[in-house]
DNA sequence: ATTTTAATTCTACAAATGTAGAGGATAGAT
DNA sequence: ATCTATCCTCTACATTTGTAGAATTAAAAT
């Protein structure tokens, strides 16, 4: 089960707020929002993709995400990674380091980290 | 404009096999294979979208992609970047390193390619 | 108590996507 | 010259996606 865009973009929202209801979610949306109705597909159908829950809060509904954005996140990487790299994080990694315009700051940064991840090893 | 993901399967074939004709395009994909006439319409669609074109050869015609592998793939990670790390690669590389699972081997390679870019630098 | 506001469900519908048959064109085999 | 294997285009259709109106409900404001 995967998300469509519009219901990705919703879930950015949701993952943002933690837990929001209708009028928070309708809002959180730049111009031009959408209508209630559209977001209230939306949610439904996440629902039923077990993306989102909710919690009846007094009058209304309290929706918070099912899934957890690091766990999302990872299964599209490594999609990617299985689509684009043959499966190897690594040709992965150095694709990544190559092609993306990192600072010199930044790639000490990473370098510090990949140390430290080393020593966890 | 974007892939379907049909289409994005199709490319992938394509893009390792750099140029192709429908035989070989049909030939190369897992069981169960699609109908030829689905490879053409997709073909198609995809040529619409200025992803492929194809040169007549002969009887039939040899396609092959208009877009790079590379440059695909980094539209794609730099959407995830945008969305799951507020359009910072740097805080991508480091989710990135602490959660894939990289050997220790991988990762001093990955070091030691780092340290070439920042010498780049 | 009545009006207003917010939320929810149902229904709808256009566009995009996944998939493929029918029919036509043509190059190569016989 | 005819048959056969390929490929292409056109057409079609079910499913999924993006979007939202209509109707309903219920709570909040007056």
């Amino acid at each position: 089960m995967t998300l469509s865009n519009a219901e990705e973009q919703l879930m950015q929202l949701l993952w943002k707020k933690e837990r929001a209801i209708m009028k928070d979610l309708v809002e959180a949306y730049p111009e031009p929002k959408p209508a209630t109705t559209t977001v209230a597909t939306l949610l439904k159908r996440m629902q039923d993709k077990n993306f989102v829950d909710y919690k009846q809060i007094g009058r209304s509904r309290e929706y918070f995400p099912l899934v957890k954005k690091k766990d999302y996140f990872s299964k599209h990487v490594n999609g990617l990674i299985k689509n684009f790299f043959n499966n190897s994080p690594s040709q992965f990694a150095s694709f990544f380091t190559e092609e993306t315009n990192l600072s010199k700051k930044e790639l000490e940064e990473l370098k510090a980290l990949i140390d430290s991840e080393i020593k966890k090893k």
